[in-house]
DNA sequence: CCAAAAGTGTTGACTGTACACCCATGT
DNA sequence: ACATGGGTGTACAGTCAACACTTTTGG
């Protein structure tokens, strides 16, 4: 480590932590992984790890996903910094949460000697996790939301080709509610988040659906109240 | 310092820095100081500072806002973590961004031999600012005006009691847009965010103005769009 | 009586919500 | 023929946006 002028203050050490929704058999879930080291070592975390020199949080939490998961190219944005010094027995350690959403048929985690069993549990039902990693999971089903409500975000939960609903089954899902059929897909089109391809799919003995694609790639505001 | 097991690791530098808004003469303004030391001495720079042991990074930004500009007990949020490793020349340096509000009439800046010249700077006028504050800024103003379109967050700009106008321009000053007094008063009664008091003010040569207080002392999402 | 800011209502367009039936397909 | 999910319209309530005049005070 170069000796450099801020050397002298002391420092906490940074992670980067991730939480990773994703949606299957209609139910929100999260990853873990387990953890290979004290504390805590067998427990089940958020995947995280040590930030390197020249790396920034992203990057690392980028790295780790696919250390520990063999997951890459996801959608990630910054969530919130963790740093109650108490949140970890060895001391200050401070946690640069993220938040990253998959679409769960778009990939397969690996379970691998390198990797620290990944999986994909139900929000409601991970049980104890290690450090404060169950307020950082509440702290990022709350971003979801919000961002659910004023975003495309859910484009991120989808395969590139959906049908209506699929995108409502996302939505429901989230928000732990039914929603009407009709309503939904009113709003949906008023928006303008969508367009229709020429595709149908037919799954099974229904009639077959069209296949829908997100008009922008990245994330709009919905609206503005003023 | 104790030798803990995280000692072993590369450890970035970590700084809390905060933007404190306020409205003065229908300007919305930004604190900033006058750096005291290398990197960028004398250039202007948001109030920051490292965090030391055992304090967190909200925290460190009280103590620094007290310190540097003589300024306690105001709203704050944290804003968002920057960790690129080159916004600081002397290295990984990274950066826990607060977001504070305050009514400039309920406090008054220190200038002494301890603070470093804190002032409120009009947004679009604050010149060349030391490291990447200027983006720190923008984001902070971004989330300024996320949280005035959806909570009721305008009162840590505002005095107790206030008059409707006082409240619209808050809103006009923050969003550069001038509101429909009518419109802009049933929205707000709607919400239900603030109650008449019995009192009125004068003030010159004009009616006296009913003064109001907000309902409710701590934040609120106005609606959810699903 | 004048200047200045305070305060107040109506209308038309748009959005939200509640609600029920027919359609296209596979079995 | 039936079961399954796909797809559609209408009516009422609430919200948004545009717009102008009267009130109360001090000077």
């Amino acid at each position: 480590m170069p000796k450099t002028s801020t050397q002298k203050f002391y420092k906490p050490s940074i992670t980067a932590d991730v939480v990773v929704f994703t949606i299957e058999d209609s139910l929100l879930k999260v990853l873990t992984v387990k953890r290979a080291d004290e504390p805590f070592k067998g427990t089940r975390a958020l995947p995280g790890g040590f930030i390197l020199p020249g790396s920034d949080s992203m990057g690392t939490a980028r790295r780790i996903l696919k250390e520990k998961a063999g997951l890459e190219g996801i959608y990630m944005e910054q969530l919130y910094t963790f740093d109650d010094p108490k949140r970890d027995p060895r001391g200050s350690v401070v946690s640069v949460a993220h938040f990253a959403l998959v679409h769960r048929d778009a990939i397969s985690l690996e379970t691998s000697s390198h990797t620290q069993d990944p999986t994909f549990t139900p929000l409601k039902h991970t049980g104890t996790l290690a450090f404060d990693h169950k307020k950082i999971i509440e702290y990022a089903y709350e971003r979801l939301r919000g961002r659910l409500e004023y975003t495309n975000i859910a484009q991120s939960l989808l395969p590139k080709e959906f049908t209506f609903s699929e995108l409502q089954n996302v939505y429901e899902t989230i928000f732990s509610k039914k929603l009407d059929k009709r309503n939904f897909r009113k709003k949906i089109e008023r928006l303008g988040l969508i367009k229709a391809t020429k595709k149908k799919i037919k799954r099974g003995r229904q009639r077959p659906a069209l296949l829908y694609t997100f008009a922008s790639g990245k994330a709009e505001s919905f609206k503005n109240p003023f």
